[in-house]
DNA sequence: CGGTATCCATATCGATACTG
DNA sequence: CAGTATCGATATGGATACCG
């Protein structure tokens, strides 16, 4: 099954044209990033742990992700040198200001989970 | 039908897994779509007049994004029988209250378009 | 544990041309 | 004006296997 993003990477032009939300989306635009993001203002995550809470996404996707999260600044990569390895990924100040979209966006779909149920009882 | 059947619908599940983050990725996870949706929160817009706010988007993709945030109930479709055509777009209820979102995805971009340009003047 | 590399199917999207 | 059709290039992302 794929249900990845149809999203590839937004350009950085986000520019003057008035779209301050393009540049947003250059950041977030993955469709597992918000996600991710989301689960992070909980606090440091492993990675397995992040596989677990998005299980679409492939350990794959989620190094890539992750990744590009890094690069953008908005999360850190805590390598912990020790034998298992650790690594742990925390929320940079950057991504901690990404909340209230964050929070939007679980407000929303909560709001969009009711509608479905009600009409599709799963 | 190749292409015309395009763009997998993500995933409606967003599930009880802790996601309503992806839910409202489900609707709103398509590059183009939140700056569509942002654009229409200052009111109806035509067809080109879309194209001209958001020039990385072809019409076809344009067209695309169009028919999923419809499909989605987000936006209306108003066709008004005349020549020459005139079609415009609206948000729905549901659109609006997609507001806060919207907002806060550009207040989060202007930061960000600010930082940039520190790092790179034009 | 936390990845990475490779292979490969498919989706995505741009360009172009055409229509009612 | 507001699209649609088709082609083809490219990227995306799953599966699998393997490494420090």
């Amino acid at each position: 099954m794929n249900d990845s993003t149809p999203i590839k990477r937004t350009r950085r032009r986000a520019d003057k044209t008035g779209c301050a939300v393009e540049a947003t989306l250059s950041v977030i635009g993955g469709i597992w990033k918000p996600v991710i993001l989301f689960h992070l203002l909980e606090g440091k995550l492993r990675f397995n742990a992040l596989c677990r809470l998005v299980p679409a996404a492939t350990p794959r996707m989620m190094t890539l992700q992750l990744r590009e999260l890094e690069a953008d600044g908005v999360i850190n990569r805590i390598v912990y040198p020790e034998v298992p390895p650790k690594v742990e990924y925390e929320l940079t100040a950057s991504g901690v200001s990404l909340a209230p979209v964050l929070i939007a966006m679980r407000d929303w779909g909560e709001r969009l989970q009711r509608n479905d149920e009600s009409c599709q009882p799963d």
